[in-house]
RNA sequence: GGCCCCAUCGUAUAGCGGCCUAGUACGCUGCCCUCUCACGGCGGUAACACCGGUUCGAAUCCGGUUGGGGUCACCA
C-alpha cells in the first residue's frame, strides 16, 4: 500500500537543472506550444543546464509523422536547439514513447506488484450510472469502489470476457506543491480520484508515461502548460509510487505557463490560423522577431524596452519572473516587433531572406541579372516593411516587364495627368546623367518650379506609372534603378492608357 | 456543480508597502519630416474589478465578493 509521502522536490540549480519540451506530434506546431518550448529552452540556456526533447506519441489515431517533421522544423528555424532527444539521441533514448513500449511493461508490472496500480473492469457508462445511484454527482467522477474488489469479483469479471484498465490508487491526503511561477497550491483529498494508467489492452496512457519518462530521464523542472496544472497532483502521486519502487528519487519542480489566448477569452483555438507557427513564417515574420514577440507572451525583460535579441532573452530569463495571467496574441504587436527585428538585418542578410518571398518575380536563386537588382532594390524597401511578404508588392515592378506591368485600378490618375506624363518624358529623355539626385532634379524643375505643381499632384502620376501602384517604393531611386529607357517606356504606356 | 488557477490603460507588461499625480511598448490619435508608404522625432488618449481589513502609509499584504478561465476522459 502506498504510503502518503513527503515529496522531495527537486531542489537543482545552475547546470543541474533539465527541462524538457514533450509535444504530441498531433496537427501544426501552435504558437502557444512554440512558447513553451522557448521558455523551457531559455531556462535551460539561462542555467546552463539541459533540454531534452522528447515525443509523446501514445495517441497512433491522432499522431502523424508529417507532424513530428513539423515540429522538428519549427523549432530549428527558431533556433531552439536540445542537448538529448529525437534525432540527436541520448543515454536516456529512446525518445519517442510509441518506442517505449517494453520499459512501460517492465514498469508497469512492477508497480502492480507492489500494488500501486488495480485492476477497473468499470466502463464510464457503469462509472456514470453508479454515481446517480449513489446521489453522487456524475461530474465527479470516478468513485475508487474498485480499489476493493475482491478476487472473486475480479474473477467474476473476467469470466464476462471484460478485460481491466489498471488505475494509480492515489494518496487519500492532500497534496501541495510550489509552483514556479504561481506559488504554493494544494489539492484537498479526494478532489482527485485513482485514474487510469493504462488502458485495457495493456498500452500506457499519457498519464503514465509522461511523469515516468520524465522521472526515467531526470527531469528537475516541469515547465508546461496551464492546461495540466489540475493533473499536477495525480502526477505527484505516481512519483511518490516510483519513489517507493526504486524508480526515482526526486519529484521535480513544476511551473504553470499561462495560456496564450486569441481573441475574446478564449484559448487560441488550433482552428485560428493565429495560432499556426507556419503561418507567421509564410507571411514573412523571422524568427528574431517571432521569437520575441513570443518570449513577450507572459514575460518582460526590463521595463522599458521590448526589443532584444535570443540571447539577451537567455541571459535574463528566468521562470519565476513569468506572469502567470492568461496572454492575448496580438498580431499587430508582433507585426511592429518584426519590422524593427527586419531594420536591424545587415543589408545582405535582408536581401537573402527576401528571395523565398519574391517567388513568382524572380527565380531562386537569383539569375545574376534579378542579383542586380535585387542587391539595389533591397535598400528601397528595408525600413518600410514589418513582414518580409510584404517584398513581393512592392518590388515586383522591378522585375516585370515594361509591358507587362499592370495598373492597379486605385492608382490611376484622371486624363489631366497626361500634362504631368508628357512634362515629365520630355525632361527626363533629355537628361543623361541618369542617377537618382538628377532625376530629381530635372523633375521640380520643369513640374514644380516650371508648371508650378504641387509635389504630389506631380509625382503621384509618374509612380503608378513606374510601379503600377499606389504606393511604391521611392520614385527617383526606382527610375535610376529601372534605367532610363524602361522608365520612359512606363511613362509613355501610361499615357496611352489614359 | 466540486476542485484549481487568474484579475494594472483596448492589448502585452513594469510595479514586489512610501520613489506611483502608476512607467514602457503596440494600437488609436495630433503635429513635424516627406514624392507615396513606411521609418524617425515631439505630443495626446487610456488602467490598479469591487468591498472590507492590516498599516502612519496599499496597485503592492490578508479576507470576502464579482468576473473570467481550466479541470473532473480507457485525449494529450
Amino acid at each position: 500500500m502506498p504510503a502518503p509521502t513527503n515529496a522531495s522536490f527537486s531542489t537543482a540549480t545552475g547546470p543541474d537543472v533539465k527541462v524538457r519540451f514533450c509535444p504530441s506530434p498531433t496537427g501544426t506546431p501552435h504558437v502557444g506550444l512554440i512558447r513553451t518550448a522557448l521558455f523551457n529552452w531559455a531556462y535551460a540556456r539561462h542555467n546552463g543546464g539541459q533540454l531534452v526533447f522528447r515525443i509523446e506519441d501514445t495517441d497512433a489515431a491522432r499522431d502523424s509523422e508529417e507532424s513530428y517533421e513539423q515540429l522538428l522544423e519549427a523549432l530549428r528555424w527558431l533556433g531552439i536547439d536540445w542537448d538529448e532527444g529525437v534525432e540527436i539521441g541520448g543515454p536516456n533514448g529512446p525518445y519517442r514513447q510509441s518506442q517505449r513500449g517494453d520499459i512501460y511493461r517492465e514498469l508497469i508490472e512492477k508497480l502492480r506488484d507492489a500494488g500501486y496500480l488495480y485492476e477497473s473492469f468499470a466502463t464510464a457508462e457503469e462509472i456514470e450510472a453508479r454515481n446517480v445511484a449513489n446521489g453522487r454527482d456524475p461530474k465527479q467522477g470516478y468513485d475508487n469502489f474498485e480499489r476493493t474488489l475482491t478476487e472473486e469479483q475480479r474473477e467474476a469479471y473476467r469470466a464476462e470476457g471484460r478485460h481491466p484498465a489498471l488505475r494509480l490508487r492515489v494518496p487519500d491526503a492532500d497534496l501541495s506543491f510550489d509552483d514556479l511561477v504561481r506559488g504554493p497550491i494544494t489539492f484537498p483529498a479526494g478532489s482527485f480520484t485513482d485514474f487510469v494508467v493504462v488502458r485495457p489492452n495493456g498500452a500506457p496512457l499519457y498519464t503514465f508515461v509522461n511523469p515516468v519518462d520524465d522521472a526515467l530521464m531526470g527531469i528537475t523542472h516541469v515547465l508546461r502548460g496551464e492546461d495540466i496544472l489540475s493533473s499536477t497532483p495525480r502526477q505527484i502521486a505516481l512519483y511518490h509510487a516510483l519513489i517507493e519502487v526504486g524508480i526515482t528519487d526526486v519529484v521535480p519542480r513544476f511551473g504553470h505557463l499561462p495560456y496564450v489566448m486569441g481573441d475574446g477569452n478564449k484559448k487560441l483555438s488550433k482552428r485560428d490560423p493565429e495560432s499556426n507557427l507556419f503561418h507567421h513564417r509564410v507571411r514573412g515574420f523571422i524568427p528574431e522577431g517571432l521569437v520575441n514577440y513570443l518570449s513577450l507572451l507572459g514575460w518582460s525583460l526590463t521595463h522599458d524596452r521590448d526589443i532584444f535579441s535570443l540571447d539577451e532573452m537567455v541571459g535574463a530569463f528566468d521562470v519565476v519572473d513569468v506572469n502567470p495571467n492568461p496572454a492575448r496574441f496580438d498580431l499587430k504587436k508582433a507585426e511592429s516587433i518584426n519590422g524593427d527585428h527586419i531594420r536591424m538585418l545587415a543589408p545582405a542578410d535582408f536581401e537573402e531572406r527576401i528571395i523565398p518571398y519574391l517567388s513568382g518575380y524572380i527565380s531562386n536563386p537569383p539569375t545574376p541579372i534579378e542579383r542586380v537588382i535585387l542587391h539595389e532594390a533591397a535598400p528601397l524597401v528595408q525600413e518600410r516593411i514589418a513582414l518580409l511578404g510584404e517584398v513581393g508588392h512592392l518590388l515586383g515592378p522591378f522585375f516585370t516587364a515594361d509591358g507587362e506591368l499592370d495598373f492597379d485600378d486605385d492608382a490611376m490618375p484622371g486624363a489631366d495627368a497626361l500634362l504631368v506624363l508628357d512634362a515629365a518624358a520630355g525632361a527626363l529623355s533629355q537628361l543623361n546623367d541618369w542617377a537618382a539626385e538628377h532625376i530629381e532634379r530635372v523633375l521640380r524643375e520643369s513640374l514644380v518650379e516650371g508648371a508650378g505643381l504641387k509635389p504630389r499632384v506631380a509625382f503621384g502620376p509618374l509612380r503608378t506609372a513606374v510601379s503600377g501602384r499606389r504606393i511604391s517604393p521611392p520614385l527617383f531611386e526606382s527610375m535610376e534603378l529601372l534605367g532610363k529607357e524602361s522608365t520612359l517606356a512606363r511613362i509613355g504606356r501610361l499615357s496611352a492608357r489614359l
